[in-house]
Formats: structure tokens, C-alpha cells, sequence
DNA sequence: ATATATTTTTAGTCTGTTCTAAAAATATAT
DNA sequence: ATATATTTTTAGAACAGACTAAAAATATAT
């Protein structure tokens, strides 16, 4: 039986790991973790010992195959879970990661098949991150980061980066939402700053914002 | 922060105690826990110290008003999310039990309103069960056992006593479900066995099945 | 009332997860 | 290459929650 910690330290894992196959340092997994590196490493021991990593004293750690199933599971529920939050009970998307942080441990492999039906196979979260449907495959979609917009294109706004509470609810403020078009006037040289045009109304966003909007060309 | 075991023990203690203010003694507390009565001290101690029960050693438990609140709350969340996996998910009223004993940990009032908007403000959950409100407060329905009811009069099934999955199957196979209308045809002296008809067809149920079959004069 | 049985508590141990402080290994700079 | 800085691991302790075995309190039977 895997333990809710476990899981989380697998999810961490294999977010750090770009989609599975690099090493992770104890440090950036401790940072991730909000913990100290000590604690990491036994952890990463203990996920050593149930084969769900490979890890070699001070080289960091990379996921089993096994290790790997289990990180990807743990991300559709998340995922799924905050698309019946937003969708059925009128969430904002601001609001529903913590929660999903909680759902995504329950554990029953019947509840999120029904779960996934019930919100009609969904492929992507209420921040355009994809899901992974029950064998583990993502449907990727072809973005770019607003920083690398060309001028005088439009764009439809597909997923963003940072999907903190904070940068979400810059853009409720803005009322740039998933499926916003968004028209690229002028990139600024001196900070990177793009002037862009949403719902009829111009405004420019910081080169941190544009790193962190994903877009694609309409 | 109340941890998750911490809420199962005071669950419990709520049930034992009958809703509410009678001792727990500590063997019935880690019986109910299927735990050992050790640590039922234990945690009886500290449920004390976060007065949460009020506990005299070798006398047993109660709960005090904050825990009585935490009871009530998990318990309405239990029954909310048992109501949305069988009516939204279409679980089998015999399978959401112990998934329901994992959601009411979620932490989350919000969550929990909503949901309670989403399924319409239920106040009985499929078992017939009443679903506290958000003060806390119950909607008891006038029901009998089916054992106390009259010869010759038709009832409604409106709950269980025993809601294991064994029973709740036992009452599928015989297209028992809530709702469901039962005359009484006759008592058996001898064994305290009870002739009814249901949905047209007569069958003879056990004094155990009529001890845990609740219903309503229709 | 005394002996016996049952219930409850205590004492000590274990596992899982965390921490701090110190030691060991690795990386970087001159 | 040596010194210094950074990263990682180890050692030892804490806390929650469980266990076993033994002691203490309470209940029951004669
Ligand atoms: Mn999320
Ligand atoms: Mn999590
Ligand atoms: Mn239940
Ligand atoms: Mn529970």
C-alpha cells in the first residue's frame, strides 16, 4: 500500500523530471516538497526500497516505470478533480488546485473511471494542462509561450504555466480566460513587455506574464 | 488542525453514543475502531486535551460541544458525497460506503456547500440516513422497524439499520430498494419470520432482515 | 466479603515522517 | 591542485498512532 506522502513525493518527482527520465537532485525534490533535504533522502530511500525509483547516493533519483504509472495516475485525478470543480460546482480556476491536491489521493480506481465519464472524457484541466486518459497517454497540444508571439498574429489562449492563485487571478482581473483571443500589437525591446489586444481592449503585459500564458495561433 | 484520524475516532464516539450524550466506554470505542483498547486510551487522552470529548479514566468518554460539531460535520459530508457517487455517478447504494469514508476528510467548507447545492440539498442520503444541514441540524423521519409493523397494512421502505454491503445486496436481489412499497401479509409466532409482498411477488424475510428494514405507514 | 473475571490504563516498543546538527561527498574558484 | 562552497547523507531526536504485556481498577459470582 502506498502512502499519501509517498504519492506526493512520486508526483513531485516526476514533475521535476520533465515527464519521467531525469535524475532529480535531493535538493530541488526537498524544495519542492517544502521540506529539508534530509527528509528527502529518506523518502527517496524508502521509494527506492518499493522500486518506484532508481537512486544512487548523491546522483538523485529517477522514476521506475512503476513509479512513473503511479505519478501519472495521481495527476489524472488531480486533473479530473478540478475539472469537476470548475465545471459541475462553479469553481474559479484559482481555487481549485489545493482542493485537488486533497481528491487526488482518494483512491478507488471505479470512482475516477465514473468521475471521468460523468465530466465526458475531458482532455485538459481548467488550466489547459492535459490529462491523462486511463492507459497514461496525454493529448498534447501545440503551444507557445506568449513571449514568443509574432506581432500583428492572433492567438487563442490555451493553458498557462504558473497556475498559482495569484497569476490566475491577474488574469480574472484582466479577463483573460482559456479560450481568450488575444492580438499581438508590438514587443517592447528595452524589458520584453508585449502590447497585446483582449476583448477589444489594449494593454501590456510584463515579459513574466507573457513567460507564463500559453497560446496558440488561431 | 484536526488530523483524519482524530475525526474517525469522534465519529464514532457519536454513533456509540446515540447522537450524542451517553459515556463511551473504551472498549466499545476501539472495538467500533478495530483498533485495541490501548490505543483507544491514548486517543481518548488526547481528544480530551484538545477537548474535544470530555473523559474521566475508567468512566469513559463524551463528547463536548466542539466535538459533537466535528461529528456532525464529517458525518454530513459522508452522506452528501454517498448521495452524489449514487445519483451523479450512479454507484450501486451498496458500494459507496467506504469511499465515502475516505471523502469526509476533505477539508473544505466551500466544497462541501457547494456540493450540497449541486445535489440539490439533500436531506437523506441513499441509505435514509438523514443529512445534517449546514447548522448541523437533522431531518428525522417517523419510521419503524419493518419487525413492529402491523399485519395487513402496505408500508414504505425509507432505510436500513445494517447499510454492509451484504445486506444492501441481500435487499437488491430481492428488488428491495428505498421507496419501495411492502405489505405485511403475516408474523411468524415461532421464528418472528414476516410474510410480505413486494412488487407483486410474496417472500418471507428473517427477523434479522426485519430488524434492519426501516419503514414508513404510507 | 472474598475470589475471580473483565475492563481499563500504563509502560515500553515500533513504524512513518519530520526536524536539526554534524559529517561526508561533490562542485567551484583561484 | 588546493581551498572553499555547496550538496547530500547520516545520526539522533520528536511526534502521531499503533501494538504487546503487565499492572491497576472495577464488576461479578459465590
Ligand atoms: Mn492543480
Ligand atoms: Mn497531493
Ligand atoms: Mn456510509
Ligand atoms: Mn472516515
Amino acid at each position: 500500500m502506498i502512502t499519501l506522502t509517498e504519492e506526493n513525493y512520486i508526483k513531485a518527482i516526476y514533475h521535476l523530471s520533465k515527464h519521467g527520465k531525469e535524475m532529480v537532485s535531493t535538493n530541488a525534490l526537498a524544495e519542492a516538497m517544502r521540506t529539508k533535504a534530509s527528509s528527502a533522502t529518506d523518502m527517496v530511500k524508502k521509494l527506492a526500497e518499493k522500486n518506484y525509483v532508481d537512486y544512487k547516493k548523491y546522483q538523485g533519483a529517477i522514476l521506475t516505470e512503476s513509479g512513473s504509472t503511479i505519478a501519472i495516475n495521481v495527476i489524472r485525478k488531480h486533473r479530473l478533480w478540478e475539472v469537476f470543480l470548475v465545471d459541475k460546482l462553479h469553481f474559479s480556476w484559482d481555487e481549485v488546485h489545493e482542493l485537488a491536491e486533497q481528491l487526488e489521493h482518494i483512491k478507488s480506481q471505479k470512482l475516477i473511471d465514473k468521475l471521468d465519464a460523468f465530466l465526458g472524457h475531458p482532455t485538459h484541466d481548467p488550466h489547459g494542462d492535459p490529462i491523462p486518459d486511463k492507459h497514461g497517454d496525454f493529448t498534447f497540444i501545440d503551444k507557445i509561450m506568449l513571449a514568443q508571439a509574432q506581432v500583428n498574429e492572433t492567438y487563442n489562449c490555451v493553458g498557462v504555466n504558473d497556475s498559482s492563485s495569484k497569476f490566475l487571478q491577474y488574469l480574472n482581473n484582466n479577463k483573460i480566460e482559456l479560450g481568450t483571443k488575444i492580438e499581438v500589437l508590438h514587443k517592447e525591446a528595452f524589458d520584453s513587455s508585449i502590447k497585446i489586444k483582449v476583448n477589444g481592449l489594449e494593454m501590456v503585459v510584463s515579459n513574466s506574464v507573457a513567460q507564463n500564458l500559453y497560446i496558440q495561433k488561431v
